[in-house]
RNA sequence: GGCGACAUAGCCAAGUGGUAAGGCACGAGCCUGCAAAGCUUUGAUCCUCGGUUCGAAUCCGAGUGUCGCCUCCA
């Protein structure tokens, strides 16, 4: 496995702390409003590093946290006059079964920040003991100063006059960060020795992933993971927490994904240009949305298009035509060849692209012999192993394959299609083509496209 | 102002030194009553300029353009 390792900046050969082992821990969303495309993206493209080392045969710990405590949730709170239980609660499960439909599944651990506090209060007080933070008028902050390896994972320098982070005269030196905000009225608040108030935003996840699942040695997990926007301050901030306080690293390797962007510009809350996954989700199923998403290499920026994604779900329907052939076969095994190029593909650092032309070949060769041979069982069960396989590792395939090209088709209507093409197939009989073409134009204007095979005609929703 | 990414056929998009994957669209062919699907097939010298090299889309330099981080952000 080769990954590029955002702080090195290069692709590097992944060698994991311990064999056979690899501890992940990716950034998920702060819970105050509904998911965007960013979200999913960032989600799937963790996701299918999760499933690429689970087929590599690697003993995968996949941790993504919630941040349920932040600026942005008291707002909502008072806006909304919710507490901020329910608006969390609401949002994580309201983002988790979006997750689902893409395909997505929960993390191994899915910590909170508030289900941490004890731990954060704890971190916090270590670092005050030695200094490595202090106190102020409204928060205490974290002294970067006192680590000198301080900005060495995103490079950047902040001796710069149009650093744009707001002048604070408390603070030691403007780099520093709030590591506990002292609780105002109308907060929610949670007790800690040196003043009840809450955490700040960075130190959670330093925290977590020493509560859940860190090691001893140099480096405390294997892959950290997020969006390119988490790099800084986010995960330099992380970074350095853990650094000052435990002495090791927070991670060995740090993998960031690009943003989705619309009309060339970055999707966020802030620009107001988000699309929200619920909305898409409600026109787009969530397998032909995963599969667009998950179609172009994880760290280059993507441009949503609807029209992309019909293309791409073009590119899909061809799978589940293949699989329609194949569907009733049994199984044997999965090709060699093809699960290794697929697996070495994956392996050069999620090569999405390379992979999916394999996928497209593996269909192509399959559709070839049995045009040429339809009862050619060996490729047959061989076909449907490889979809299965492929259904595992892509999380695309996984749909019964008539149902994929009957989705958003009621019952009635189904009936009514079937009505239709059997009319017409007794109008074939009797060689009333001119019948035959005008039941089929009915259909076509309804959306509906005929397929006429050996075993009876097919018909597919276009889109 | 600092740091960084990207620029490949009509569109999407791989490819990090040896004469350009894949998908969509388009054209041609096979198949079909006709279609659809499937299969076969046509098409790019890789933003510009200069350099290194026997050889560069791939390395170096300059330029142009787009985007991102430096403020909450996946």
């Amino acid at each position: 496995m080769n990954i590029y390792d955002s702080v090195q900046r290069e692709k590097v050969p992944f060698i994991p702390i311990k064999e056979n082992q690899v501890k992940i821990y990716v950034c998920g969303p702060t819970v105050y409003d509904d998911a965007h495309l960013g979200h999913a993206r960032s989600a799937l493209a963790f996701d299918l590093l999760r499933r690429t080392f689970i087929g590599l045969n690697y003993d995968v710990t996949f941790v993504k946290n919630f941040t349920d405590i932040d600026d942005k949730i008291i707002k909502k709170m008072n806006e909304s006059g919710k507490s901020l239980e329910e608006i969390t609660s609401f949002y994580i499960q309201r983002y988790k079964d979006e997750m689902r439909t893409l395909g997505v599944s929960d993390a191994d651990i899915e910590p909170k920040a508030t289900e941490s506090i004890e731990e954060i209060v704890s971190f916090i007080e270590a670092l005050l003991k030695e200094d490595k933070a202090y106190i102020t008028s409204d928060s205490i902050y974290f002294d970067t100063t006192k680590d000198s390896k301080y900005l060495g994972l995103s490079h950047m320098k902040m001796d710069d006059t149009r650093a744009r982070v707001e002048a604070n005269s408390e603070k030691r030196d403007q780099k520093d960060f709030a590591l506990w905000k002292f609780s105002k009225q109308g907060e929610p608040t949670y007790p800690a020795p040196f003043g009840d108030g809450r955490p700040g935003w960075h130190i959670e996840c330093s925290c977590m992933i020493e509560k859940h699942m860190s090691y001893d040695g140099d480096f405390q997990i294997d892959i950290h993971a997020g969006g390119a926007d988490l790099l800084f301050p986010h995960h330099e901030n992380e970074a350095s927490q853990t650094r000052c306080k435990s002495g090791q690293e927070l991670s060995k390797y740090w993998m960031h994904n690009g943003f989705v962007t619309i009309n060339g510009e970055k999707m966020s809350k802030s620009l107001g240009n988000s699309f929200f996954l619920k909305d898409a989700l409600k026109v787009y199923d969530g397998e032909i949305l995963r599969f667009y998403l998950l179609s172009s290499h994880y760290r280059a920026n993507f441009n949503f298009s609807e029209e992309d994604l019909l293309v791409s779900k073009k590119r899909l329907d061809k799978l589940y035509r293949l699989k329609k052939r194949v569907y009733e076969g049994k199984k044997s095994a999965v090709n060699k060849e093809f699960k290794k190029a697929v697996l070495d593909s994956l392996s050069e650092d999620l090569n999405i692209s390379k992979t999916l032309s394999l996928v497209d070949e593996m269909v192509a060769n399959a559709n070839e012999k049995l045009d040429l041979n339809p009862k050619d069982k060996p490729t047959k069960f061989e076909t449907n192993s490889n979809l299965v396989w492929i259904e595992g590792i892509l999380g695309i395939g996984y749909k019964d394959p008539y149902e994929y090209f009957q989705i958003g088709i009621s019952e009635n209507e189904k009936e009514e299609i079937n009505d239709l093409i059997n009319q017409r197939a007794e109008a074939k009989k009797t060689k009333d083509f001119a019948k035959a073409d005008e039941l089929r134009d009915i259909l076509t204007c309804k959306g509906i496209q005929l397929m006429d095979t050996v075993s009876g005609t097919q018909w597919e929703k276009v889109q």
